[in-house]
DNA sequence: AGCCTTTGACCAGCG
DNA sequence: TCGCTGGTCAAAGGC
């Protein structure tokens, strides 16, 4: 990635997370361990992972996802430092061109929560019962 | 059966 | 040109 690209990504952000409208609704999924509690942010709307990578120059695994909206080019790409489960970092690339929808079925809630805790085990290293 | 993740392979950019 | 690195693809498998 080039110094360019950089830079217009992060300007993107900036006017991404100061923006008053069009502002994604977050909620937290909890995940519990034995050895105690971490927090995953979670956003209204559906995205399909596509790729994860290990980025050495950060040390973080980086998972890729994309919009599941055929028309929507927006992408999300979440850092997780292997040490550090809860310090998270989320950048959205493009926008949404809709509107998130509103309220999840009860199988939806559970799939995601099943997703984030295989998440959190492959961080973690724990097997999946 | 269909949706979703995993993961190795492939591709592109850069030094 | 070649090797390294990050981004994407797509087959395979799980749920």
């Amino acid at each position: 990635m080039t110094i360019f690209r950089i830079i217009k990504f992060l300007i993107f952000l900036i006017f991404f997370i100061n923006s008053d409208e069009e502002q994604v609704q977050e909620q937290n999924i909890v995940v519990a361990f034995s050895n105690g509690l971490f927090v995953i942010p979670e956003d209204d709307y559906k995205w399909k992972k596509y790729g994860q990578k290990y980025i050495r120059s950060m040390q973080k695994n980086r998972s890729y996802f994309r919009c599941v909206n055929k028309n929507c080019k927006t992408r999300k790409k979440v850092e997780l430092p292997p040490n550090e489960p809860n310090n998270i970092d989320i950048a959205y690339e493009g926008d949404h061109n809709y509107r998130a929808l509103v309220g999840r079925s009860e199988n939806e809630e559970a799939r995601i929560a099943a997703n984030q805790y295989d998440l959190a085990t492959q961080m973690f290293g724990y097997a999946r019962t």
